[in-house]
DNA sequence: TTAAATTAAATCGTACACAAGGTAATCGTG
DNA sequence: CACGATTACCTTGTGTACGATTTAATTTAA
């Protein structure tokens, strides 16, 4: 038996790390195939999967700054600034300082990004078919992610002063 | 109120389309914000979150070809290839070819690798801890997100040939 | 027994994701 | 009012992700 099989029993705590025992490999995992299900879908209306989720955010919530895609998406300026640009080269949107303070940049919908809506409507039961889940299995399993989220942001935020 | 009043509630399902009701954005956004979590405590290791997952296979099962850690991890060639070099320039592994079939890229861990594993131990604990969930409640949503990874990665084979 | 098909991996191009650093506008305090 | 701090955003650099194409080695089949 090679060396390094029996250095792996005497690592403690070492059984917890293996691949499969990694929530948040499932959880990368899971993430990216879900990411592939979308992609036929939303190719059919040029979008990628975060155009899709700042296009929701605008749909919902028009003329919002990026500070607030930001907020809400919980993304970079580094991630979003590009992004929106390449949204506004397809037409969908226009980005526009403020005349009140000219640091905030706002972005609004053109009639065509408002058009897209309604391409948009069946995705989510497209999706949810797709899944192969019921919708209060996937409500369900939303809400626990929402919440284990939430947490790991609350413990991001507390340990944010350390390195101020 | 009649449907066709206003144009937003005249959009079939369009009521499922926001934000906060889509499970993909629960996934996506509690996928990142783990990985942010981690970050710092593999770049003490100096690792990113996905050669974190790529040295968790290798601890298992030394001496893997490429095309295992595809199968195993659920990435692309195109991903893997620039990641395992990146990591082989770390001096953490090395990439030899096949003696056998020369297609086959053989990836071995070095001692320096190996020994990584030690300084790895005490990650999985830490990250359990710092995700303010118990351990059951942690497995719980791995074994719902690897059921529904299974079921996504069903469908997205059974939908291939469809292309070809 | 080779030519065609298949396979394993690499390469290229596009689009995230984010840390670090930069800039211009605004705010706060003396 | 001046000027340092803050804010909002942008830019750059590194590292994924992945589709599409390519290359080289192996297998299959005529």
């Amino acid at each position: 038996m090679p060396e390094h099989q029996s250095l792996k029993r005497s690592v403690p705590g070492n059984d917890l790390l293996t691949l499969d025992r990694q929530m948040c490999f499932a959880l990368y995992s899971a993430s990216l195939a879900m990411t592939k299900l979308y992609k036929p879908l939303l190719s059919e209306l040029g979008l990628t999967y975060p155009q899709y989720l700042v296009m929701l955010v605008l749909w919902e919530t028009d003329g919002i700054r990026v500070s607030g895609l930001k907020e809400r998406l919980f993304l970079d300026y580094g991630t979003l600034t590009p992004l929106v640009k390449r949204l506004e080269k397809q037409g969908l949107l226009v980005r526009q300082r403020s005349p009140e303070d000219e640091r905030q940049v706002i972005v609004r919908l053109t009639p065509q990004g408002r058009n897209l809506q309604q391409a948009a409507a069946r995705i989510p039961e497209r999706v949810a078919g797709a899944s192969g889940c019921s919708l209060s299995e996937l409500d369900g399993l939303k809400t626990e992610l929402c919440a284990l989220r939430s947490r790991l942001h609350n413990h991001l935020e507390s340990h944010l002063e350390e390195s101020a």
